[in-house]
DNA sequence: CTGTTAGCGCATTCAG
DNA sequence: CTGAATGCGCTAACAG
């Protein structure tokens, strides 16, 4: 860790200046391959790597990207931040990890050390902050993408576009894919309460309801925190209310298997006794037993046009803002009936 | 993005030079206390951020680490990069993550691009690569602590410690737990024969049977791939060939949750019929039906020692190489038997 | 307490 | 085809 070896140490080396070492560094052409070849040896004799540092600090562009995450252990956001990784390492891009710990505030903090650090572009996923506060902290910023949060903000922004997930449709669809197969009744464990993912769902599943001719009965639904635990608890309440209940939509994955739980406990069997959708498909869905019929949202795919997205606008920055609503899609196993009769 | 304000520009807003403005920033005391609130306030005014690529370059430090993962997705090095995570920002790091999408190669390419970004210190969880590989690319790097995996090196290199978690004791205790019970014959499913942990893992079965007198019996042993796929194909190879199998060690908890699907296939009660216990201790395995009794490595922990060996020795490189090796822990739940008789 | 002078390692004019 | 000069934004000795 004494001195590294610099581009001068090899320019004198080689016996030219600065410059032509930086050329042949650069892949320009305009050196004589002899002076060329004679230069990339010495650099490979002399193990040389150019300073990123040095190089950022002249060209003003970093190749870095920020992505902030409320959670990296969480499978949606791992999802996401190996989609991220797979974009920008092939575009030559790496990526700083925020993890804000669920932690909102964090938020704040992670994007004032992403503009620090200088990073050409940032990647927000599913910001938990107010939008108030959020507005002010992305100012620094140039380029920010959003997943899983719309924004459109109708005064200039930082903001180059998102990515979200359509739960509108997914929670229709998953609704649809019950009442497709006779139940006239469908309960809906509707995940926490301010959720933005909740609200969208619930959106869809009134449709749902609506275009089959069917009640919406508020006694059929029931928030719940979006974990096991709080799948397993909702679902021992909305049974105990409603006995006679035989399918359940359910706000995701990890609540379902709360259900799964649920029905051990009571001796329910699933489908028959009761049919269960969940939401998202982590990999775990296929691991349970029954295996879960869920509605699919693709994590990594999301991360990867997220970054693409970026990337698109930093090297070409033409196009405007730009969203993507990515569809979900229904995928049946085994803890719902199968396609419906029709 | 157009010009962003420097040091300068608040300077002469100031009416000082440069390194006033410097000694403020950084929190030297050798300004007057009119001054410093001058400056302060107009730093506040026109929100100015140091940039961090310039101070990087002038101090040769970056303030930042690498995390090097085979699988960012996978539930034990987003655990990791967790911990890695906390104790870094806790310390004012940065952490560039370098998912490696299970491509031994890439740690390769990895290892260049965080040497060509100066970071200050690289973890590196799970080797892939050969130690012959792995050494010369370490070379450019001043500090490198390594997650599960041991490497002594004789000669001075720049792995300044490593955190391992103790697979030998591990394998022993869960061997242990099955023995305690009352069983004389244990199978295991080994995972990747290649694999480190599973060798580690191996020795303390083997220890365990041992010293209770059991012989060890190859046909037992079933290695497989670290996955529940894995699990479920190797458990059926192996009960078909031992039918009168009755409890089984796991490489690790997706390989039990496969076990789990073979039982429900070929209508085994567990753990009556067959008693298992997984390793790791993922949060799903005690989502699933029955949960799972295992030996639990706390990857969060492993994430944060790592970060915290290496943070140490980048500001204080007096210690010389340091290794930290965890102790698991056996988690009885349902998929085995309770404590045995004793 | 404050300012001057040099770099840090590289890229980018503009001339030869 | 090649080189000299200048600056990116900040820190680190040295002086005053």
């Amino acid at each position: 860790m004494t001195n590294r070896i610099t581009m001068s140490d090899i320019a004198r080396q080689a016996g030219v200046s600065l410059m032509t070492v930086s050329r042949v560094i650069n892949q320009k052409d305009d050196v004589s391959p002899e002076t060329r070849q004679r230069i990339l040896d010495i650099i490979e004799d002399l193990g040389y790597r150019p300073s990123g540092i040095a190089r950022s600090l002249a060209t003003q562009r970093t190749g870095t990207i920020g992505l902030v995450v409320p959670d990296i252990a969480n499978p949606y956001f791992s999802g996401i931040a190996q989609g991220v990784a797979e974009i920008a390492y092939a575009e030559d891009f790496s990526v700083l990890l925020c993890d804000c710990d669920e932690r909102p505030e964090r938020e704040l903090e992670m994007l004032q050390v992403l503009d620090d650090k200088r990073v050409d572009g940032v990647i927000v996923a599913a910001p938990r902050l107010d939008t108030q506060l959020l507005v002010p902290a992305m100012a620094n910023h140039a380029n920010v993408v959003l997943i899983n949060r719309r924004f459109d903000d109708p005064l200039q922004s930082s903001v180059i576009g998102y990515v979200v997930s359509d739960d509108e449709t997914g929670g229709k669809l998953a609704t649809k894919t019950l009442l497709d197969h006779g139940y006239s009744r469908v309960g809906f464990l509707a995940g926490p309460r301010a959720s933005y993912g909740s609200m969208r769902r619930m959106v869809g599943y009134e449709q749902a309801l609506g275009e089959a001719g069917k009640p919406l009965l508020p006694e059929l639904i029931q928030y719940c925190s979006p974990t096991v635990k709080g799948g397993r608890e909702a679902s021992h309440l909305l049974l105990e209310s409603n006995p006679d209940l035989r399918c359940l939509f359910c706000f995701n994955d990890l609540v379902a298997i709360g259900v799964l739980q649920t029905c051990s406990e009571l001796g329910l069997r699933v489908p028959d006794d009761l049919a269960i959708v969940g939401y998202d498909d982590i990999p775990m869905a296929s691991w349970v037993q029954p295996q879960l019929t869920t509605c699919r949202v693709d994590f990594e795919k999301m991360g990867r046009q997220a970054t693409q997205l970026l990337i698109n606008y930093l090297e070409n920055c033409s196009e405007g803002c730009q969203n993507i609503i990515l569809q979900p899609e229904i995928i049946l196993r085994a803890s719902a009936p199968g396609p419906g009769p029709l």
